[in-house]
RNA sequence: GGUGGGGUUCCCGAGUGGCCAAAGGGAACAGACUGUAAAUCUGUCGUCGAACGACUUCGGAGGUUCAAAUCCUCCCCCCACCA
């Protein structure tokens, strides 16, 4: 199956500027193509799970793969899909960021190509352009008319309260000269991106274009391909939950979260979900998806997901004490028969705060040091509710904790609703 | 530079001297029902406090007043049109 085809099937494809021919570009092997990653975090998260995982799809397919971090685009911004002007990072944070994002570039592309990654930055080839060239070589091919047209500006211009600096509306310059310098360094014919990147990459194309025949006399095509945006069934943003956003790095969100994020996806959503975010193919999609249907509260294409996706940027070892966790919090039976050990092991990643003997303190005060809860007042309104529960047993109002809520003596399982776990230890 | 319109609690957005910790919606959290789902219903949703209550908040700094998110002065920021 076509390399095309198959992300056709998967849902992959919102909008390609020639089918046909880019069809034709991906139906051998040895084609080059890149993805930007603009170093806006100190982490990916699971938004840009989508063209991470694309470009692994084309290496498994035989082509070569660019991932681009914007470590010069980083620094102005980009005004697709935000309602507002940001705030101007520091050199040194874009720095350090992208280099983190390196690193979990080449982790995830290795653990699922099995082959080193191809990255490069754009900073290296931004840096030393002058003004003058960027006025004179670059921007004489775009229109500012054909700008405005862009819906990144337009939203912008449209809005009563809020405009786009000349920074911004530069960005998409500088994004169309990075596809023009990879196309010229390393051939690459195809860029792709999130829906929202389609003014971005079709800037590029242009600039290709024009340029090769203006300068060189050549007629030069290079092609553009973006991903849906995710949705969810409920109409919510995908990739943010209660904590905020899902991020792959373990520091951010913890890879139990990660799991259970996934866990939770809506059945609506769970079919679409795999096809997006896993390499399983067709078969074994169909099969999850009739299971679902014949048996939907087994969940089993939910906790397929999950697991897929969470070895997939967390690695087995991870997901073998993610599901163990899981096993020991939701598999039934109570917390009391498991030993504390296991416990412990199980809520690695969850929040956990230690006392010394005597230092104890009341429960909400324990839920703040959890950050269960975010005020103290709060903490004892969510226990009033029957929120609050110590080893799996609801917490009377008043009720505090005891010398014998501490198993072996030590370990106390504090949840609150429910699936927010939180462990106490003492000694 | 000129003229006009704005900046309100996580977000949107009402509020033009006391009845305002501030309507309404969204998000979020908890409970019920369930399948760690969705939908629905209920409660919570500035901080502290068991509670009466106290304290802090409406771009910033001053001021008027018994009393200010609301009035005045200066400043900062955003938007539109004009130059």
């Amino acid at each position: 199956m076509n390399i095309y085809d198959e992300l056709q099937w998967r849902g992959l494809i919102n909008q390609v500027s020639d089918e046909d021919k880019v069809r034709t570009y991906l139906s051998g092997q040895g084609a080059t193509m890149y993805c930007g990653f603009d170093p806006t975090a100190e982490s990916l998260h699971i938004g840009n799970l989508v063209p991470l995982l694309c470009l692994a799809r084309m290496k498994r397919a035989g082509h070569n793969p660019i991932f681009l971090l914007g470590g010069a685009t980083g620094l102005i911004g980009d005004p697709s899909g935000k309602d507002k002007e940001r705030e101007l990072s520091r050199q040194e944070d874009v720095d350090a960021r992208s280099e983190k994002i390196k690193a979990q570039v080449r982790r995830f592309f290795e653990r699922n190509t099995g082959e080193r990654p191809e990255i490069t930055n754009n900073y290296i080839w931004t840096k030393d352009l002058t003004t003058i060239e960027l006025l004179r070589d670059v921007g004489r091919y775009f229109t500012i008319n054909w700008m405005l047209q862009k819906e990144s500006v337009k939203g912008r211009l449209d809005r009563e309260d809020v405009g786009i600096s000349y920074t911004e509306f530069s960005y998409m310059v500088l994004q169309g000269y990075d596809y023009y310098h990879l196309f010229k360094t390393k051939g690459c014919r195809l860029q792709i991106g999130g829906g929202d990147q389609w003014g971005n990459i079709t800037a590029g194309c242009e600039l290709v274009r024009k340029k090769c025949a203006q300068e060189e006399n050549t007629q030069e095509e290079v092609y553009a391909l973006t991903f849906p945006l995710i949705t969810t069934a409920s109409g919510k943003k995908f990739g943010k939950s209660e904590k905020g956003a899902i991020y792959l790095s373990p520091d951010l969100t913890p890879p139990y979260a990660f799991y259970q994020f996934f866990i939770n996806t809506d059945d609506r959503d769970v079919i679409r979900f795999l096809k997006l975010f896993t390499f399983l193919d067709q078969e074994e999609i169909a099969a999850l998806e009739r299971e679902l249907a014949a048996a939907p509260h087994l969940r089993t294409a939910q906790k397929r997901l999950a697991e897929e996706v969470t070895r997939m940027v967390h690695g087995q070892p991870e997901l073998d004490r993610v599901m163990a966790a899981t096993e020991a919090l939701f598999g039934g039976g109570t917390i009391k028969g498991v030993d504390p050990a296991t416990l412990r092991a199980a809520l690695e990643t969850a929040p956990h705060c230690h006392y010394a003997p005597g230092t104890v303190p009341d429960l909400p005060q324990i839920l703040l040091d959890l950050k269960l809860a975010t005020s103290k007042g709060q903490a004892r309104k969510d226990i009033q509710g029957g929120g609050v529960y110590i080893n799996g047993e609801r917490v009377d109002e008043d009720q505090d904790v005891a010398e014998s809520d501490f198993m072996g003596g030590e370990v106390l399982i504090i949840r609150k609703g429910k699936k927010n776990y939180g462990l106490v230890t003492r000694g």
